[in-house]
DNA sequence: GTATACTGTAATGTCAACAGTTACAACCGA
DNA sequence: TCGGTTGTAACTGTTGACATTACAGTATAC
């Protein structure tokens, strides 16, 4: 089992907000055309990136706009936005605690999980919107230089 | 969304296999009697580590034991072994190509959720079963102790 | 050789999450 | 006030996880 689409999705829209809020007004309908998704799919993930103080939304006269400068955006920060705070892993629901691994098993195996959690969110953490920015600007360039 | 409980569970089987595998019979019903599952749920992640090479099974007279020794078995090997290797996050199907964004996001995302797959699964690789059997028997040490 | 116990696997049902969509109230600027 | 937009609720289809039943295949014990 994978993780949804929205990690993906909100960045998408974060990088249309940041590169091309300066010429177009980037409601949700605009956004979605770009995504690929319904503007209502826009909406919700917007809604999560505004609670998590990373955009702001204009209610009425429409557009979003970035909430704090990209390089304070890391891809942690989005992530925790539209995917929650919950670890990466489950661990089953009833282990027999009459058993020896039974009844130690969610201690052993949850102190690894967290380490695994841990290195997650430290490369997510590692990159910044503006480097998303940046290498999107760059590959645009290499489109018309050739 | 999360990863299912599968890596939880087969850690549990494999633990009970090299921890209990002496005393016991090891077959999918006494398993199963450990994990808190049914028993065809540990059919079938066992045939998933049999698969990987990781577990020997058995048929007929019953009972599962380790194909290889302990130290060579990672959380890494037995989460490719019930998961899959498809990476954590996936990204959204139709990014529209005439956006200059919509047509760099997943070459440019992609890079940087790639590194952090490889971060988890190189975490995933640092613990071994050895180490999650003597943490277990360690703190079954203790509750006798006190 | 037959009974017994176990594995391997298919089929089915339930449940939760994701995603797409429609609908509509609330909001704001012209 | 009107038109365009956001914020949400509700409904639907799809997918995956998991539990369970059922049964064919296989190996040992007698």
């Amino acid at each position: 089992m994978r993780y949804s689409t929205r990690l993906s999705v909100a960045t998408h829209i974060l990088l249309c907000i940041a590169l091309l809020g300066g010429e177009h007004k980037t409601t949700s309908a605009f956004l979605a055309g770009s995504v690929g998704v319904n503007p209502v799919v826009v909406r919700n993930v917007l809604g999560q990136l505004k609670a998590a103080g990373i955009v702001s939304v204009e209610p009425g006269v429409g557009g979003a706009s970035l909430a704090r400068e990209p390089e304070r955006i890391s891809l942690l920060d989005v992530f925790r936005a539209v995917e929650g705070q919950e670890g990466l892993f489950r661990l089953h629901d009833n282990p027999n605690p009459e058993c020896p691994v039974g009844r130690n098993v969610h201690a052993v195996l949850g102190k690894s999980l967290a380490a695994v959690d841990d290195a997650m969110e430290a490369q997510l953490a590692a990159t910044t919107l503006r480097e998303l920015m940046d290498a999107t600007s760059e590959r645009e360039a290499m489109r018309y230089r050739g």
